[in-house]
DNA sequence: CTTCATGCAAATCTTTTGCACGAAT
DNA sequence: ATTCGTGCAAAAGATTTGCATGAAG
């Protein structure tokens, strides 16, 4: 865990309370993506309990603080990981559920080819890869 | 419209009824993903309303019978697209919410290279691009 | 006639909102 | 002091489940 994305929250003058870092650690203490319910249930695990309706406020403040990235790999469910990672995509187990990073595989050249013509201003793009992974062959 | 997902469904020994039809031609007449609750408003402005839980049994029915594929683009909302067209990833707005597809620009032996030695077995790839449409620069 | 599909109501799960209170700077 | 953050309760929105009825083959 670095300290790292606390001391940029104070650079943008957030302040820091008890339920932030309770939060910021917790998700920043994770090697993988994680959702909101699971954040919850941490917490309570490490008696540093915040309030279901204070984490989802703080999810959606720290996406827009550049602090956190969405991660959609489940229909209906939320994963958030840090936004200090250098840009990665997700292998993800359809057996067990394990999320694994890695590198970026992406030619970007090749997407502003398909994206420029249309005059679609390319911002960002998600990239999860699906299958089975060596626990569960 | 193709008639092909009816043919299809009839070739599995699925029971072609009112329901299922209105609502494989409701997905198939659109020409980019759609979600449940939209699925339901297009039926009933048909007048070929059925039943929300009956839709999301169906959808699921049509996903598992490989009629149906699902697509994450965007949080706690999935949105269904054929799978018989081909393989191929979207451009999505973030402004407008619109929805385009484009080929599948994924160098699929490049990816192997990343999961192979890690013993993963990939077996799909959900790849998705945000920006700005043209509309909405 | 028997299996498969449907409808309804209610439950579940995740996320959001309104409002009043409390804490950080 | 003011602004920003928190907690609680309740609402909202998408999806699922249980159960009894109905229709397709």
């Amino acid at each position: 865990m670095q300290v790292e994305p606390i001391a940029l929250l104070r650079k943008k003058n957030a302040r820091i309370t008890r339920a932030r870092s309770a939060i910021v650690n917790t998700i920043f203490s994770e090697d993988k993506p994680i959702s909101a319910p699971r954040i919850l249930v941490k917490l309570q695990k490490e008696s540093a309990s915040v309030n279901k309706t204070t984490v989802y406020r703080e999810l959606s403040f720290l996406v827009k603080s550049d602090i956190l990235r969405e991660v959609f790999l489940r229909p209906n469910i939320i994963h958030y990981e840090s936004a200090l990672l250098p840009h990665h995509h997700h292998l993800v187990c359809n057996n067990c559920g394990k999320i694994e990073g890695v590198d970026c595989v992406v030619d970007e050249a090749k997407l502003l080819l398909k994206t420029k013509p249309r005059g679609f201003k390319l911002e960002n793009h998600k990239f999860e890869m699906y299958g089975t992974c060596v626990n569960c062959q």
